[in-house]
RNA sequence: GCGGAAGUGGCGAAAUUGGUAGACGCGCUGGAUUUAGGUUCCAGUGUCUAACGACGUGAGAGUUCGAGUCUCUCCUUCCGCACCA
């Protein structure tokens, strides 16, 4: 019989057995505790890089060994399979985008299964499927119909190579996410989606979400950007000009307004003001694509205009300025320049007065030659709340505000509306029919979905079915009067925002969900890519919460405990195909099979950290592989029989209580440090004394036996080819896979302990010590060793530290 | 600028609650096996020292019997946000 170890053969008939069981396919079962396990599924490029392998290895981990544990684990996996890339690849090779698509998930879904993971290959989608995107058309009707979908013209990042519209997530330094070019404004009518009803639930719930690492909440907390502080009103005309500010306590020293260019009032005064139209257009075009744009120069105008102090009636000029964005807030500031540093730069360029209005002590006069004053302190020359602190102040002004209708408090968030509209052709078709009398229509649920044609030819950069009249010609659902489909696709954000509840009834034909999504829910641990931090895991909470008050789902939040693992790096830098250092997995998979692949990627680092990657690691990942291989063949198995109260000697005692030992750590690492490099690690140091153990007596060979036992089974999350395999050479029987080693407390008890013995900290000696030893036993026993008297013989002990069952320090002089 | 994380051998890293720093692996050195290369096995491997021992976790201080771990100051790197009123 053949002793070598073939990873090939071998894993891709285990992997047969396995999809002819379907081994890994669940149902709903009360009798078990559920288990969601879920990685983020891949856009489906092509190919399977590194990283793909780490994210979804490390989700296989977890799935297994929960499954271990003897719970009902579901895991899925599907295509994220809209967006740019299938356009580009199908203007360049004349493949219509659908066809490249499912070819590009025919090609993944077969690496993915070559690497053996636990996949419930039944429940799989691809979002690009009309089952799948006619439910999230049917969904945004109803967001219609509650008023939470909403179009509106807007300026809107345009990128003019990828011709569309970008959110302003996808605008990163002013550029475009995907191609780098500068991004342009152009005002477009777009759908938009209100998540900033939903901003105080959304800022709330990141307290709840314990389980997620700290700095994905605080990036969420960021992005949403609450603050507190009042609306006020400033008399202009008949009208008023509306400020937010988070500072209402220094209203009193406000001098002067500044406007974002494309504030109306600004807009409206430029029409007749050459010069001012002029400047607008200068500041409106340049600030878009700067990079540095918090140190550039601070510019303004005056527009000529006045409001007038809503508590002095005192007129105030108002200036238009660079600085502000039409984007936050109303658009409009009121200025502070004793107070605000940015205020105060502008004040003194431009020569507008500096009044200190806070000072540290009542009536100190402050420094403002060189920058503002930034203190919250009692006011001052501020009449009748002269004196006031900051919070008394606060309320008092927005108090008197409020009374003269010119103000109130006010929460304000950085949050915008999300824009969905993109002017695609690969994604979902927004399902909108305009008519010329009734407006923007929903499609009926009986014409849903509506389809995306697919059967297309790329002539340039635009969408196709922009000029397929079959596709938008049609006639309105409400008058029956011709009308116009929107050709406008969804962001594809939308898509991935509630696929991971779709797998729980992705079979349902009748329904987007049903009760089976609320029997898995909430994904118990969710897995992926921190570049997804802020965008993805946003736009998904949202979508929960949309859906739960749709009556779809019953809980607050879809992830209950997130993993975001780090990047793979290669000569310190990451995998890039531009900077031409990746790693194919597939050629390592052939070369040395997918244990291995699996091994090395969960050995080599934390999973949060970032991995470096490295040849002779894969190589000695593969080394302890074939080690292993040999031990338990070499040892031959067979049927051990245990007499019924064994009398183990010292060393049988001693490997056994390091094999129990080692189960408990390694259930810690798996389960709650989600550390599974100290995991592996202590699997090896365990193998490490196994293989020094001798076989020869029955005793030593139940030992051992038990050993290799527990060491297939806590390796088979990670190498379940090999687990399995080397389980039936051992057992003579197939791998119970519901049985997670228990550690066995009597193994675990010990007699004697090592104790360290130190002088004044430094180490001196080692004793061992009976486990009942009081501290008055421990401590004589320590000054007896002999190392340590040669260093507290010449001097007095002033102190002596007991540890117990650890250490002894003596402290002497 | 603001926020977050990190800095430990030649390298990836470990040290989980303030208690033996460097587990495990890579690499390297020496030896065995082999016709040879590769594989495999054994021994060694933080620095200085002949040795006893001393020193050693980015730098400096502090708390403590005891600090990689806690506190303060500083330096460096990575990540995120960035004129947010």
């Amino acid at each position: 019989m053949s002793q070598e170890y073939q990873p090939q053969t071998l894993e891709q008939t285990l992997q047969a057995e396995w999809a002819q069981s379907n081994r890994f396919a669940v149902h709903p079962d009360d009798s078990r505790e559920k288990f969601y396990c879920l990685a983020m599924f891949p856009y489906p490029s092509g190919k399977l890089h590194m990283g793909h392998v780490r994210n979804y290895t490390i989700a296989d981990v977890i799935a297994r060994y929960q499954r271990m544990l003897g719970k009902n684990v579901l895991q899925p996996m599907g295509w994220d399979a809209f967006g740019l890339p299938a356009e580009n690849a199908a203007i360049q090779n004349q493949v219509p985008p659908a066809e490249w698509t499912l070819s590009n998930i025919a090609d993944m879904r077969q690496q993915l299964a070559r690497l053996g993971f636990a996949y419930d290959w039944s429940r799989e989608l691809a979002t690009c499927s009309p089952e799948y995107y006619r439910w999230e058309q049917w969904f945004f009707t109803r967001l219609m119909e509650k008023g939470l979908a909403y179009k509106k013209e807007a300026d809107v990042n345009w990128c003019e190579t990828d011709q569309t519209v970008l959110a302003n997530e996808q605008v990163v330094d002013g550029k475009c996410w995907r191609c780098d070019n500068p991004v342009e404004r152009k005002a477009i009518n777009q759908w938009f989606i209100k998540i900033t009803d939903y901003a105080q639930e959304l800022l709330d719930d990141l307290d709840a979400l314990s389980d997620w690492p700290e700095q994905v909440r605080t990036m969420q907390r960021n992005w949403i950007g609450r603050s507190e502080g009042a609306t006020v009103r400033f008399p202009f005309d008949e009208d008023h000009i509306e400020v937010y500010t988070t500072r209402p306590d220094t209203l009193m020293g406000a001098t002067y307004l500044a406007l974002a260019p494309q504030h109306p009032l600004v807009q409206a005064a430029a029409a007749d003001n050459p010069e001012l139209e002029a400047f607008c257009q200068q500041i409106g075009t340049s600030t878009v694509a700067e990079a540095d744009m918090a140190t550039m120069e601070k510019l303004g105008m005056d527009t000529g205009l006045r409001a007038r102090h809503p508590l002095t009636d005192e007129p105030l000029p108002i200036w238009v300025a660079n600085f502000v964005l039409m984007g936050y807030g109303s658009g409009a500031v009121m200025s502070v320049p004793a107070h605000d540093q940015r205020d105060w730069e502008f004040a003194s360029k431009y020569g507008l007065p500096i009044v200190q209005v806070v000072s540290d002590t009542p009536e100190t006069t402050a420094d403002l030659s060189t920058g503002a004053h930034l203190v919250r302190g009692p006011l001052m020359q501020s009449g009748r709340f002269d004196g006031l602190d900051f919070d008394a102040a606060f309320d008092a002004i927005v108090a008197e505000l409020d009374t003269k209708g010119l103000g109130c408090r006010s929460v304000n968030f950085r949050l915008r509306d999300w824009g969905v509209s993109r002017q695609r052709y690969w994604g979902a078709p927004i399902p909108v029919i305009n008519c010329e009398a009734c407006g923007a229509v929903p499609v009926p649920d009986d014409q849903l979905p509506v389809v995306l044609p697919t059967d297309v030819e790329f002539k340039g950069v635009g969408s196709p079915i922009k000029e397929m009249p079959d596709f938008y010609k049609t006639a309105c659902p409400r008058c029956e009067a011709p009308a116009t489909r929107e050709t406008d696709t969804f962001d594809t954000f939308m898509e991935s925002s509630w696929y991971y509840a779709r797998y729980a009834s992705v079979k349902n034909s009748e329904a987007m969900l049903d009760q089976e999504a609320d029997h898995w829910l909430q994904v118990d641990q969710y897995v992926g890519g921190i570049e997804h931090a802020i965008l993805h895991l946003l736009y998904a909470r949202f979508f929960h919460k949309l859906m739960r008050d749709a009556g779809l789902v019953a809980s607050d939040e879809p992830f209950k405990r997130l993993l975001t693992q780090g990047m793979v790096l290669k000569d310190g830098a990451k995998m890039s195909k531009s900077r031409g250092n990746t790693v194919d997995p597939q050629a390592l998979i052939d070369r040395y099979g997918a244990d291995t692949v699996r091994l090395f990627s969960m050995f080599a680092a934390p999973p949060e950290q970032s991995l470096e990657w490295s040849d002779s690691g894969v190589e000695g990942a593969h080394r302890f592989i074939k080690r292993l291989w040999r031990l338990v063949h070499d040892f031959n198995g067979g049927a051990i029989e245990l007499p019924s109260d064994p009398q183990w000697t010292d060393a049988q005692k001693l490997l056994r209580r390091k094999i129990h030992e080692t189960i408990n750590k390694v259930s810690d690492d798996y389960g709650r440090r989600q550390t599974f490099n100290t995991a592996v690690a202590a699997v090896m140091e365990l193998c490490n004394e196994i293989s020094r153990h001798p076989t020869q007596e029955p005793l030593d060979r139940a030992a051992v036996s038990e050993g290799l036992h527990a060491v297939l089974r806590m390796l088979w999350p990670i190498t379940p080819h090999l687990s399995e395999s080397l389980w039936r050479s051992l057992t003579g029987s197939d791998f119970v896979e519901s049985a997670w080693p228990v550690a066995d407390e009597t193994a675990l008890s010990r007699e004697m302990f090592e104790v360290v013995v130190q002088v004044n900290g430094k180490v001196r000696g080692k004793i061992q010590v009976p486990a009942a030893a009081d501290n008055a036993a421990v401590e004589a026993l320590a000054k007896a060793n002999p190392n340590v008297q040669r260093f507290i013989e010449a001097a007095t002990i002033k102190k002596v530290i007991v540890i117990p069952q650890k250490l002894v320090n003596i402290v002497a002089q």
